[in-house]
DNA sequence: CAAAATTGT
DNA sequence: AGACAACAATTTTGT
């Protein structure tokens, strides 16, 4: 049996006016060559990709609305009368939406006199009769009168690539009602935004129990008089005729003069070719990359690039040359520490040399031209490039363009990592990672060499083509000296970090385990024991089942998908049974077991070493991170967990780990930024800050009056004025009420008015630019800032108000490690930097260098940059990490 | 592959 | 009315 026909039914009028503001946020970054808004169409034909894979319907058409006047206006001229005027911005794209339905191969169609829905109601009822299945797609809820058993209609919530989708069930089962008594409810109930009335008083809930009763508005005024004396009688009664002229206008025709035979709308598919044009026209980058475009086109470029071997004439020739060069060491694999090099290109932009022969790297004229910092170097990850190199006996020096780095400063927001995302931001086509080498178990190295060095080729080509513009968008912003006096230097920094690598006992680790996985297993078995029966305390399904079902505890929050068990949620419970408390050491130990204890075994090398990646381009403030594994998140606050540190040890016999840590950078930062005159004084006088928070907040006149509550909750409070405020953030945090928490921050800001102003101005100026910016001009841009979403809109504020004083935070210690690594060479110190963790440097050291470096390494930090308060900093050392603290 | 949980600053 | 503290990485479940 052939496969059942389906009918796509589309609401023009009202799926693009949703898709207009559903990327209203974006309105002017979607903007084509002529001025011509196109967010309402890029997000119509996201949604229109997704339906129809979802659909694979056989025959389409979306109806539109023919004009302001339709036979329902002739009813009752106020109809629709109140309705705001489609905005300009939306107008001007609706052509455009039908001339690319008509690429699409998706018929349109208006009608004189008719508006959108009567079309869809005709039209499904046709194919209906046809023995077709329908799939309506509408913004407007109105149109889930139309449902059947062969229709369903979806109607869009939240943007518009969600739907809910109505069927008789689903109605009936939401309002009670069928999908034809949805037009009795409307006559009684009126229609706010149609603008036409209903009886007086009756709302949703009266007339969908009105019509459980009666049936339709028919059968309610058959029995009007037998009910019994009420206002709701009276209403009805008075409004008899607004009832039926509503119920007329709410009723879609299903027998509209629509000349269009089903077979008019058979679905055909893409007009590639025109399609194609199209998107260019519109600068529908995604939309274009996601069309199967004939391979030919990227072949042909890719043999475009005449790719000579990179051998030793050919060093010769780059050796000599004066030109500035780029440089691809491309690697293979997720870890450039142990993966290997499958390919190198040297490209002077107009020669490409390169080769998959990597003893080429022995060649010293070709050492020594990497090594010089006189031969200027273009590439896209200096870190990366640094670090493999090293692994085959060759140092870098003199790259002047790292286009990752530059990437990253330009815009925090998209595409880092992967050259040929860059690229596609410029409208330049060069595949990504992904693309080239295939995902998953297909991701492979070409098998021809020539392919792949094309590939190489094709970035070195990209890489230069776009430097001057970058470059020259990045001196615009201001951002020259961020990137030539900060990143770029810090990126040398952190691969020397990397590159040393921290020393970890494998046998501390060992031990570590075998006494955790007994203690693990007591822990295990009395969990049981309380709880009557074997499980999964790993799993929170499992433990919400045995905590809030079996114990019958109380639930105190629930998640999406079932009950909470987070320890917020544990701690409330944890007096009700004894099981919580274990549960809660269970959770602790056994994170700390897995992720640390067996977790970083994995990574330690044959050098006993671990080898961190610190991620330089990736957090939206400016703040480094670090994977594989991560050595920014190693326990401190519990002391099972801070066992962990004894295993980090220095190299050598005789050395000691030092650390230097600043002493709350951040909330100086925000004195310094706000220029707030008290918190400023605070910092200048080496006040215990929070307790004298405490003291200002509390109206005490000293700070010997604080008690250690008082100073733990002002703590909080100078917290969350880090974070972008909100009261009820606060009352979560120190377990207090709403209200009381929104007193603190009243007081805190009266208190600190200079505080208060600076959240002011740092909103408003994120409002007024689309941006925010450190102190050493590092951007993030916040265009959720206009969101008309409440939610998303306080958190682009809060972020707006995080982002300077988190960000200027890590510029500093950026400046830091900078200064500190030139430092240690100029005074030519053993010492090595081997981590920074956000606000903290650790070092190892000869225990004969641990005397100057208590001098010289908090001087080099806290003169890294000068601020209206002064910096400080704290430092400590000792045999391992665990006892540099 | 997403969600929940836990770790850090 | 909304239901929210900022920035990260990793492990484990469960679909």
């Amino acid at each position: 049996m052939s496969k059942n026909k389906k009918l796509l039914l589309i609401d023009g009028n009202s799926v693009s006016f949703r898709a207009f503001f559903a990327m209203h946020n974006v309105l002017e970054k979607f903007v084509n060559g002529e001025g011509i808004h196109t967010n309402a169409l890029y997000a119509f034909n996201n949604m229109l990709e997704l339906i129809l894979k979802d659909e694979k319907p056989t025959h389409a058409l979306v109806a539109f609305d023919a004009g302001k006047t339709t036979f329902r206006t002739k009813m009752f001229d106020e109809y629709k009368g109140t309705r705001a005027k489609t905005p300009q911005e939306l107008m001007e794209q609706l052509p455009l939406i039908q001339e690319m339905l008509n690429y699409r191969g998706i018929k349109t169609y208006e009608l004189p006199d008719y508006e959108a829905d009567d079309i869809i109601g005709t039209m499904s009822h046709k194919a209906e009769l046809d023995g077709m299945d329908v799939t309506i797609i509408t913004g407007d809820r109105d149109l889930t009168q139309l449902a059947t058993d062969k229709v369903t209609v979806k109607v869009n919530v939240k943007g518009v690539t969600e739907t809910e989708s109505y069927t008789p069930e689903h109605v009936q089962e939401k309002l009670g009602i069928t999908p034809k008594q949805i037009i009795d409810m409307k006559g009684l109930m009126g229609d706010n935004s149609d603008h036409y009335p209903g009886v007086e008083k009756v709302g949703e809930k009266t007339a969908i129990k009105l019509l459980n009763q009666y049936g339709s508005v028919e059968g309610i005024y058959e029995h009007v008089d037998e009910m019994k004396k009420s206002k709701l009688k009276e209403h009805l009664i008075n409004d008899k005729d607004k009832a039926f002229l509503s119920k007329k206008l709410a009723t879609i025709d299903l027998d509209a003069p629509v000349e269009l035979r089903l077979a008019d709308l058979e679905y055909r598919g893409d007009n590639q070719e025109q399609l194609m044009q199209f998107y260019q026209k519109m600068n529908f980058k995604t939309f274009l990359s996601r069309m199967d475009i004939p391979q030919e086109d990227t072949a042909e470029k890719l043999a475009d690039i005449k790719v000579l071997e990179l051998n030793d004439a050919a060093v010769e020739k780059i050796a000599n040359s004066d030109k500035i060069h780029t440089l691809i060491v491309e690697g293979f694999g997720e870890n450039y520490h142990t993966s290997p090099i499958i390919g190198l290109l040297i490209s002077d932009d107009k020669n490409y040399y390169g080769t998959t022969d990597f003893s080429i790297l022995e060649n010293p004229l070709l050492k020594d031209w990497l090594a010089d910092g006189s031969k200027e170097k273009y590439l896209f990850d200096n870190k990366a490039t640094i670090a493999q190199l090293t692994r085959y006996g060759c140092k870098l020096s003199g790259v002047t363009f790292d286009m990752l780095l530059v990437a990253y400063l330009l815009d925090t927001n998209d595409n880092k990592q992967d050259i040929g995302l860059v690229a596609k931001n410029y409208d330049i086509n060069l595949p990504t990672e992904e693309e080239f080498y295939g995902k998953g178990v297909k991701k492979a190295v070409p098998e021809d060499d020539k392919v792949l060095l094309n590939f190489l080729a094709q970035k070195a080509q990209v890489i230069n083509s776009l430097k001057d513009k970058m470059m020259s968008e990045l001196k615009e912003n201001d951002q020259d000296s961020l990137y030539d006096e900060i990143e770029l230097p810090l990126s040398i920094v952190l691969a020397e970090m990397e590159i040393k690598g921290i020393t970890v006992e494998v046998s501390k680790l060992k031990e570590m385990e075998n006494t955790f996985a007994t203690r693990l297993a007591k822990i295990e078995q009395e969990i049981y024991q309380e709880a009557g029966k074997k499980f999964n305390i790993n799993s929170p399904k499992q433990l919400g089942v045995v905590l809030f079902e079996d114990l019958k505890l109380p639930v105190i929050k629930k998640t999406k998908t079932g009950y909470s068990t987070s320890v917020d949620v544990l701690e409330k419970l944890k007096d009700k049974s004894p099981v919580v408390q274990k549960v809660l050491d269970y959770r602790q130990i056994s994170k700390i077991q897995s992720t640390y204890v067996v977790g970083l075994q994995k990574f330690v090398q044959p050098d006993n070493k671990i080898h961190t990646i610190y991620l330089q381009t990736l957090t939206q403030t400016g703040r480094l991170s670090s994977i594989e594994p991560n050595l920014q998140n190693i326990p401190i606050r519990i002391d099972e967990g801070k066992q962990i540190r004894k295993a980090f040890v220095p190299q050598h016999e005789d050395w000691e780990i030092f650390s230097a840590d600043y002493s709350q950078v951040e909330l100086r930062v925000l004195a310094h930024i706000s220029g707030d005159e008290h918190m400023q004084e605070a910092f200048n006088e080496d006040y215990d800050i929070h307790a004298h928070t405490a003291m200002r907040i509390f109206g005490l006149d000293s700070t010997d009056e604080v008690t250690p509550n008082m100073r733990r909750q002002a703590k909080a409070t100078n917290f969350g004025i880090v974070y972008g405020i909100s009261d009820y953030g606060l009352s979560q945090n120190i377990g207090i009420s709403r209200k009381k928490a929104a007193e603190f921050i009243a007081s805190y800001f009266e208190q600190y008015p200079g505080v208060k102003k600076y959240m002011d101005d740092i909103v408003r100026y994120a409002r007024e630019n689309g941006y925010v910016e450190t102190i050493m001009h590092r951007r993030r841009y916040l265009p959720d800032i206009h969101s008309r979403n409440f939610n998303i809109r306080n958190f682009a504020q809060r972020t707006a108000m995080n982002t300077p004083i988190q960000g200027s935070a890590a510029d500093i210690i950026k400046v830091a490690m900078i200064n500190m690594q030139k430092m240690l060479e100029k005074e030519k110190l053993q010492a090595n930097l081997l981590l920074q963790v956000h606000d903290e440097m650790i070092f190892e050291a000869p225990k004969a260098e641990i005397e100057t470096l208590e001098k010289l390494v908090p001087s080099v930090m806290d003169s890294a940059v000068k601020l209206d308060v002064p910096l400080k900093v704290e430092t400590a050392h000792g045999k391992t990490w665990y006892e540099a603290k």
